[in-house]
DNA sequence: AAATTTGTGGACAATAGAGTCCGTTGTCTG
DNA sequence: CAGACAACGGACTCTATTGTCCACAAATTT
C-alpha cells in the first residue's frame, strides 16, 4: 500500500468511527464493519489486536462489542500505528543499503532522517478527538460547498493533481 | 520494505555500481550481481525492465553485459525508482481513505502532499554521478577516521542513535 | 437452563512480491 | 561452423499479507 499496511488503516478508521459515532459506548465489530465497508472476520482480527495493545476494551454477549480504552484525546494516530504496523517505517535506509547507519549514512541519510521524524510527528499530533472533529467539520463544509454550488477546484498554482 | 520495493533497491545499487566503477564499458549482470551481492536471477529481471525503459543498454554475447544508456549526470534516482515502481509512493492518501483526495482532503492531506514532495524532490535533484561522488568521498572519510582512530560517535545535540 | 448475542481463536484460501530455475536467442571468437 | 558467453523470457517456488470460514467461549435475556 501506501507507507502503511491495509490492517492499520482499517484500525484507523475503525477507532475513529468509535469517537465519532459512539459515545463512550460499546459498539459491536459486525456494525463497524458494516459503517465502515470492511469486512467483518478481518476487521475482527485487527480488532483483537488493539484490544491486546490496551486500545481498545471489549465486552462479549447481548449489548457488547468493543470501545475506546482511554480517552479519545489521548490517543494518537501513532499510537495506533504502533500497535498495528509497528515503528519499522520510522527506521532503515531509503535505499536499503546494508551498511547505512547513523554512523556511516549514504549520501541522502540526512534528508531521509528528517522527513521520518516531521511524518512521525505528523502522526504522533493527532489525537483521534481531534482528528474526528476536523473530519466532521469538513465534512460540514463540503455539504455546504454542494449547496450554494460553489466549486473550489480552481486553484491558483495550477499544480493541482 | 520501506518506501521502496527491494527490486527497486536493487536497481539503483546495480545503476550506482555501473556509474562508479565502470567507465562506461559494458558490464556483465553476474558480475554486478556477484559485487553487490545481489541474486543474480532476480537482478537479471530487474535489469530487463531498466533497459525497457531507456536507463540501460544491453549487449549479448563476449564482452557483452549492460551500460548506462545516458550520462550518469542525467539520471536522477527518481527516473530509476519511476522505471521500476512507478511514482504511486507519491500519489493516493496516507491513510487510505476511499473519499480523500485534493478536493475533499482528510486532514493530514496537506502535510501528506508536502512531505511527498519533500520526498520526490530528494530523489529527483540526486543525479547518479553526483550520488556516486559522494559515497566514494564518504568512504574514504571512513577509511581517514578508521586510520587516526577517532571515532566521530560524540556529537553535539545527543540525539545520535 | 436455553437461546441469543458477541468476541476469541485457529485453520484455511487468495494474492502479490521476492526470489529461483532453465531453456532460448543472439553475438562474438576461433 | 562450433562453442562459449551473456541477455531474454517464461514458469516455477516461497513467503507475508490479506481476507474468509467456522467452531467455541463468555455474557445477557427470558
Amino acid at each position: 500500500m501506501g507507507i502503511l499496511s491495509a490492517a492499520c488503516e482499517y484500525a484507523i478508521r475503525a477507532m475513529l468511527y468509535l469517537e465519532a459515532h459512539a459515545g463512550g459506548e460499546s459498539v459491536p465489530v459486525a456494525v463497524i464493519a458494516r459503517e465502515t465497508g470492511i469486512s467483518h472476520p478481518f476487521l475482527s482480527k485487527i480488532v483483537r489486536q488493539l484490544v491486546e495493545r490496551g486500545l481498545l476494551d471489549s465486552a462479549r454477549g447481548p449489548g457488547g462489542g468493543v470501545r475506546l480504552a482511554r480517552p479519545a484525546r489521548s490517543i494518537t494516530l501513532l499510537d495506533i500505528i504502533a500497535a498495528i504496523d509497528g515503528l519499522h517505517f520510522a527506521t532503515g535506509c531509503a535505499l536499503g543499503f546494508p551498511e547505512c547507519d547513523d554512523d556511516a549514512p549514504c549520501p541522502i541519510h540526512p534528508y531521509w532522517r528528517s522527513l521520518r521524524e516531521q511524518v512521525m510527528r505528523m502522526f504522533a499530533k493527532k489525537s483521534l478527538s481531534v482528528f474526528a472533529r476536523e473530519i466532521s467539520a469538513k465534512m460540514k463544509k463540503l455539504e455546504r460547498q454542494r449547496k450554494t454550488g460553489a466549486s473550489p477546484k480552481a486553484r491558483k498554482g495550477g499544480r493541482g493533481q
